[in-house]
DNA sequence: CTTGAGAGTAGACCATCGGTCGGTATAATA
DNA sequence: TATTATACCGACCGATGGTCTACTCTCAAG
């Protein structure tokens, strides 16, 4: 019955895709739905076809983000060799390195992605990740205070902040930028590992842990893949699109 | 020159009285600005007398927000008797005071006030009282770090810590929420009482502190606010304004 | 082979949005 | 009195997110 030019899923994603290029270049208000749907070469009416309203393609990106990230976790989760502390250094390290790589993409594309107008966007994602990590911090928690490893009367507290910590490196890094040369990612990289490792000691100390137990990734990673990020070729990627009838 | 009604800044107060009320029961973005001026009585000239745009009104109110908070502190930093940690004891209390008398008033003026919806308004305030109340932070921690009171390696880093606490407060209390009961708000309260108790221990080990030494105001002074404020007269104030042509 | 139901598509159209603009009224100054 | 700047008004503007009707294409049923 229906007219098949592509599988029937794929469409959707390829809106999808297109939605995300122009919301973390341009900013989720900014960008119009007639430049999503111009961008994509498709009517409106196959967009409302597929979507409900804005708000829900929003949605499903920020759900996408989510699904993604929880995908390249699975299998730290799976790994019955690891104990508690192993396995929460492993999602960290994991969320970390998603963080970082996803930073590194947005700069080599814009700058912009650390501007306010990406509040409404981040939080989004932030709310879908949290909603599908939570559960699986406070299961990893709760398993080491139960085998001695941790010690808090609160996991689901402890998840939070853990959660807040990795919403927060986001401001780190746009809290360091003013402009946007070299200068300033150079800066934003050194506040960002020093608030990282801020982070490790504090939740060392509030898990009853002693220094040095949680390790989110190597330092010197994060200058690592982003230099490497920005003289490779996703920096050349063609600038960000958008199709407007008057510039 | 000027046509004078009243004295001139309170025109200017009068619109924000109005977009305040606004704002925090329908949000931002779906309060509109013909709304603002409807229900102000104010023609739409007269608005952009006062104000350069809608974004502008909200920078206003979050700067008259975070103006207020920090009035209420002062005090607190002026007294050369107190040390560090009674320092930090006595603003972190102030602080909690302040947020939950603007939630109970929120509640009391209705419960959309934590809907997602809110996020924008939320974050502009929360962005400016902490760019108000950092360096009070910083000074203190520094302070407490020179004369041994804390042990810390990055005293910014442990003030962001600090506002993030105060910050996530909010989201603890609307992931509480599901429908506007007395019930839900119960939940929402013992959940921020729990939380509460757990920022302070999380504290007190980032600082280097003995359990027990940060206080953020006493148990159940969330409950006795928020009781209080619902039974007073504040709770039978008139439902939320909003003149629109069609319902 | 015909047909018709429904997924998929197109784009004119709509109410409403934030914001602009030409104009008027007032009153202190010159 | 003429000038000038402030305070204010509201019709109007382009753009936005969203709706609606009409159409095309596909394929299973007859």
């Amino acid at each position: 019955m229906p007219r098949i030019i592509k599988h029937p899923e794929l469409r959707r994603e390829e809106l999808l895709d297109h939605a995300q290029a122009l919301f973390l270049t341009h900013g989720y208000d900014k960008a119009s739905l007639n430049d999503v749907i111009a961008t994509a070469g498709v009517s409106k009416g196959a967009f409302y076809h597929y979507f409900a309203s804005k708000e829900a393609l929003l949605e499903a990106l920020a759900a996408r983000f989510a699904r993604q990230a929880l995908a390249g976790v699975q299998d730290v989760l799976g790994d019955p060799a690891l104990d508690p502390l192993g396995r929460l250094n492993a999602l960290l390290a994991k969320s970390r390195q998603a963080k970082v790589e996803t930073a590194a993409e947005a700069w080599a594309l814009f700058e912009t992605m650390f501007r306010p107008e990406n509040l409404v966007l981040f939080h989004r994602i932030n709310l879908a990740a949290g909603a599908a990590f939570s559960p699986l911090l406070v299961e990893i928690i709760k398993q080491g205070v139960a085998d001695g490893t941790f010690r808090t009367f609160d996991p689901e507290g402890v998840a939070d902040i853990v959660m807040q910590f990795g919403m927060a490196t986001h401001d780190v890094v746009a809290k360091a930028i003013v402009g946007g040369s070299n200068a300033d990612m150079d800066m934003a990289i050194e506040a960002l590992e020093k608030r990282v490792r801020l982070y490790e000691i504090a939740l060392d100390r509030i898990l009853g842990l002693p220094d040095g137990s949680i390790r989110i990734g190597e330092p010197g990673y994060v200058r690592a893949v982003m230099t490497a990020r920005r003289a490779g070729p996703a920096a050349r990627r063609a600038v960000p699109p958008k199709i407007r009838k008057r510039s």
